[in-house]
DNA sequence: GCTCTTGTCAACCAGGTGGTTGAGGAAGGT
DNA sequence: ACCTTCCTCAACCACCTGGTTGACAAGAGC
């Protein structure tokens, strides 16, 4: 068994899941709705909707002979939390090394040593 | 070939992959560097390194006989722009759909009428 | 010119993924 | 009771993935 956060990315990794989530953000759908669109058979698109269940993403409940599926989108947020913590401490990083620069540039040594300024 | 968005998302649903990302934000790393701490093959680390790169997250330049890998934050932005899309619009409806809840609790309808509000 | 270090490439393997078809379960309509 | 609609489960398939080992390329150091 993955960690949530694996699943999540996994499910999204494949555009007609995506395209499934895009549409879902705008109403709920049963599974034949939701299959419509794509050229594939049902199964697939069921198949599709429990990778998307399995990660949290989506419930099925169920109404007479119909499933309808209804996006979690607080999931979304288990990603976004991730995505924005590094991202930041990259940008963070970026910006002390352009500080760096600068300040060799200030220094205006007569011989620039190309490389070698990668370590940390 | 498949999209660099479902690239992305790929290649971050490992979660080996996604600790060298978070690595990568606080410094540069060498090949072996980065394999340290896992517990497989170099050659393993190398081939998780290649999707980072195909996936734009990583890009490898040659420094004497090492290959020092560097991140590139800004891939990250089209997760999080696609990502913050959809959880915004979920979040539209959900509101939407409150607001259309507590109206019917305010009418205070005999007959509340379940299912069929779906359709948009 | 050897040798050591660093890393990639190629071949292979087990297991997962996304698709198919066929069978069948669960409710509603008649 | 029976049929129809909606959907899932099971088996099968081709291909991808993440791991292995072995060979080898590219530079640095002697």
């Amino acid at each position: 068994m993955v960690d949530q956060l694996s699943r999540v990315f996994a499910a999204l990794a494949d555009p007609t899941r995506r395209d499934m989530v895009a549409r879902l953000t705008e109403a709920d759908h049963t599974v034949g709705d939701l299959a419509a669109p794509y050229d594939v058979s049902l199964q697939a698109v069921s198949k599709h909707l429990k990778v998307l269940e399995d990660a949290g993403l989506v419930t099925r409940t169920r109404q007479a002979q119909r499933r309808p599926v209804h996006l979690e989108a607080e999931v979304l947020d288990l990603m976004t939390k991730w995505i924005e913590r590094h991202r930041r401490r990259a940008e963070e990083r970026f910006a002390a090394l352009d500080g760096v620069l600068a300040q060799m540039q200030d220094d205006e040594q007569p011989h620039p040593t190309q490389q070698e300024g990668t370590a940390s």
